[in-house]
DNA sequence: AAGGCGGGGCT
DNA sequence: AGCCCAGCCTT
């Protein structure tokens, strides 16, 4: 069986866009999108996106509602509001040091810029990278083990190209569900060959019905209108937004911000 | 450590 | 009718 380098080469996700650029800010911008939202989706809204926010500094002039606006449908838009607030904050004193300082960056984004722009050789453990480690050490892990056990994964391959290789096997091969372990590169020296007993994941609440969801149509009122009526609104929902910074309200009329 | 936060596609 | 998704932030 070959090697992950060799899986990667003839099966990693090449076509995604945003792996065609090393611009930090674009591939910013498709790593907040990808939290908790799946490849197909952000790869209908990326390129529209960065037509119309190019760089922080677009971004940053033009107000939070107009990021929310062009965010649609991906969902938890306050990834929208945070991204504005990252840009301006890129825009008025430049990149920090330590990413984790943007408005809706954590440790898993931070690596993944870094190993993607900067070919850097960081552990970047999402959920799809936390299963083929789990998996492959035949228990939890940490986060600290996590690590460990990345920089343990893929060699030679290293920085950016073993970031993506451990991701897209994740993704297309060690799955959540049905994992395909006969064409997993990976299978000599893989604890469970499968899925870990024991493999949990938190679910979450039915949508339908759900305070998410009243705030989700609230939001999509606001996204299509320049400012709606508080009577007509869900009051629980907008002032949920409000509280978030989604939504301001004047004289009656609520708005994006 | 736990809970909140969209929305859609796939089984 | 669930399950799952390139997480982050607050409590």
């Amino acid at each position: 069986m070959a090697g992950l380098a060799d899986w990667y080469a003839a099966h990693g996700r090449h076509d995604l866009p945003w792996r065609a650029t090393r611009d930090p800010w674009a591939i910013l911008v498709s790593e907040v999108m990808l939290q908790q939202t799946q490849v197909a989706r952000v790869l209908d809204a990326w390129p529209a996106f960065m037509a119309e926010f190019p760089d922080p500094g677009t971004m940053a002039a033009a107000p939070p509602g107009a990021v929310i606006a062009a965010w649609g449908r991906l969902g938890y838009p306050r990834r929208a509001r945070r991204l504005h607030d990252a840009a301006v904050v890129i825009a008025r004193d430049g990149w920090p040091e330590d990413l984790r300082a943007l408005p809706g960056v954590g440790a898993y984004t931070a690596g993944a810029i870094r190993d993607q722009v900067h070919d850097e050789d960081v552990p970047a453990v999402d959920v799809n990278v936390r299963r083929v480690l789990e998996r492959r050490a035949g228990r939890l892990l940490t986060p600290k083990e996590a690590d460990a056990a990345y920089r343990r994964t893929g060699r030679p391959l290293r920085g950016r190209d073993r970031f993506l290789a451990i991701m897209d096997l994740g993704a297309a091969v060690c799955r959540a569900r049905d994992p395909r372990c006969d064409g997993c590169p990976l299978r000599r020296g893989c604890a469970t060959r499968g899925p870990l007993t024991g493999e949990v994941r938190a679910r979450q609440a039915p949508f339908e019905g759900s305070f998410r969801q009243r705030r989700g149509r609230v939001m999509a009122r606001l996204r299509a209108a320049d400012a709606v009526a508080v009577g007509e609104l869900d009051a629980e929902a907008l002032a949920s937004l409000v509280a978030d910074g989604l939504a301001v309200v004047t004289r009656g009329r609520a708005a994006l911000p």
